[in-house]
DNA sequence: AATGAATGAGGATTCATTCAT
DNA sequence: TATGAATGAATCCTCATTCAT
């Protein structure tokens, strides 16, 4: 019998990786980063533990590749034409679809305010991080700097700490927060 | 020298324990929750390991009861005269003081969030927090329905959002915060 | 094209086969008995793993593959042409030639010393080393006695230590070692 | 009830740690380096697997202690009262002693053997190690040439060789070498 | 003949906790 | 009260080997 095409070779890798990855989210996000064993996320994704560092070369890297995976996903809503200049309508965008990533992705939101805090795992996408947020940064404060804000820095820092201070609310208690109402605040209040 | 006192005993007991706590909250926030063993914090709070669980019966306890202090600590003030009333002063007071909190006790802040967000941990407090949390939220919410804020229930919600937001970013990045000028803005807007 | 003829499909295997050898014993010396794998073995000779098992049946058996031509290649010098007597011409030329070798395999005799003081991997070769070994000795020792040494066993020893003791420092430090003044004093001394 | 004393504590850790270098040496010799496993080690020692951690800091740091422990045993045996001249007599005693020790410590040789062909092993000590044998070098071809050996230097060679393939011979095969000889006519032959 | 995904047993190591002293 | 030796379960990871294709 012949070996399997790359074609084929390369679909079952893809699937598989995915599908590890998706377990991997919903176990750390469900045990916490520091409890959730390989062993655990390998039981759960049908695969032996083996089986995981043939896809991944560390826990470390499984997790980072999630993480970044998802802030990607995330920043890639900003600004979406890419041209460096922020519509309202495009902030506006930008925080409508952010809301909604945050109630389908519950558990990565978990798993970032988790991992942000704990010093051995910031240093592994401090880096790619500070890259992401840049021109996030410089973008919103041009935007409020053509608004005419009196302190646009000031402004994108407290935009920013609302996002995140929402998502961590949101996270810790998702049946019970009005998320749309706040929403709906937000972009009256900062766009 | 003659027996010491029982009230001597007692203070020492204290101390050691506020110590063993005070070490602890260090190394937890140095090395992250989950490469702080119990072993390096018993060393650097040159206390044998044994003892350690004669201060506190596990891990666990040692951790939750670091939390909960520095929760009360917080909390305390809130509302200084406990009448259950919010004045715009007191507001303004409880602001500046958490802000200076924030910036004295970051390593507090760093182990606050990341906890909050290990499931296994947040468990440990989830009740004793809500119960905190309440009058907070009550006493605040009387205060935004007395000024006419028209929903008092949302900006109670975006300002706690903001506080812990500005608290996230502020111990990811210390050295650069522009923490007094945030403060500000926040009196200014949410008073 | 026509099929390949079995001579062809012969060839095909037997060069692949000293290929994998090649570069197992490469790979062994580079990175020892314990960290020598399969995996690396394999991707270095440009052969998939699962082949690897086409041509050895198991890690072993490659390796006392190795190990047994390699031997058998070092006593085919010695008493070249067969007739079961050493002249004093013969010895000389098997202590050239075998430092000859010496230096051009290197890597086989830093192998062969590890493994020799392995009793797992020791078992492999013992049996068939012990038949390699006899005619070595009992030639050697006529040789010594026809000399008229005292005692032809013990010299037989000395030299055979010689040989292992020269080889063992020689791999062990291969640049600085002065292998061609050694020889010389060998032979001076024990021919 | 009173902690135990700082001597009780030091002999209790001496003597548990003299007995898992002990039977470490005892079953790195009888299994090879690469097959001997922490838990083998920890079971014959009738030591849990995690006190060896307690004792030693890693498996390398184990084999090293055990390693350059025996090295050093065999060197203090040459020029015993260590004023940098070597009498024939102290060679004489060196070469009696040594022969000795490499009866009775077979074990260790066999293990020494075994390591020095291991590159990711031999790192450990190879440092160390030059510098052990440093004066044993250069006393000795001190030796030589007050001697008037033509060529000091290769005699040191050739002895140290000896020493080293008399030694791998003998562990091979303990039982049937005459090691009592073989001594004797070193003596004689190069002293 | 050839591939590499997949397995699973086994390895080194860590650490909260217990307990004899 | 105080010590730190000792435990053992759990963790991450490696690798020879198998097997569907």
């Amino acid at each position: 019998m012949s070996p399997r095409t790359s074609e084929q070779l390369e679909k079952i890798r893809h699937d598989r990786r995915k599908s590890i990855m998706d377990t991997a989210l919903e176990v750390l996000a469900e045990y916490g980063y520091a409890n959730a064993s390989i062993s655990v996320i390998a039981k759960r994704a049908g695969v032996s533990k083996g089986l995981m560092y043939n896809y991944f070369k560390s826990k470390e890297e499984l997790l980072s590749t999630i993480v970044l995976d998802g802030l990607n996903e995330m920043f890639e809503l900003f600004d979406p034409n890419k041209d460096g200049v922020l519509t309202s309508e495009e902030f506006t965008y930008f925080i409508e679809e952010i809301f909604k990533l945050l109630s389908k992705k519950r558990n990565f939101y978990k798993l970032y305010f988790s991992l942000m805090m704990q010093p051995a795992v910031w240093k592994l996408f401090e880096a790619r991080l500070a890259e992401i947020i840049e021109p996030f940064m410089r973008i919103t404060i041009d935007y409020y700097t053509k608004k005419g804000v009196e302190n646009p820095l000031l402004e994108f820092l407290l935009i920013s700490a609302l996002f995140d201070g929402i998502g961590f609310h949101y996270v810790l208690n998702p049946e019970q927060y009005p998320l749309d109402d706040v929403k709906k605040l937000l972009i009256e209040r900062f766009v």
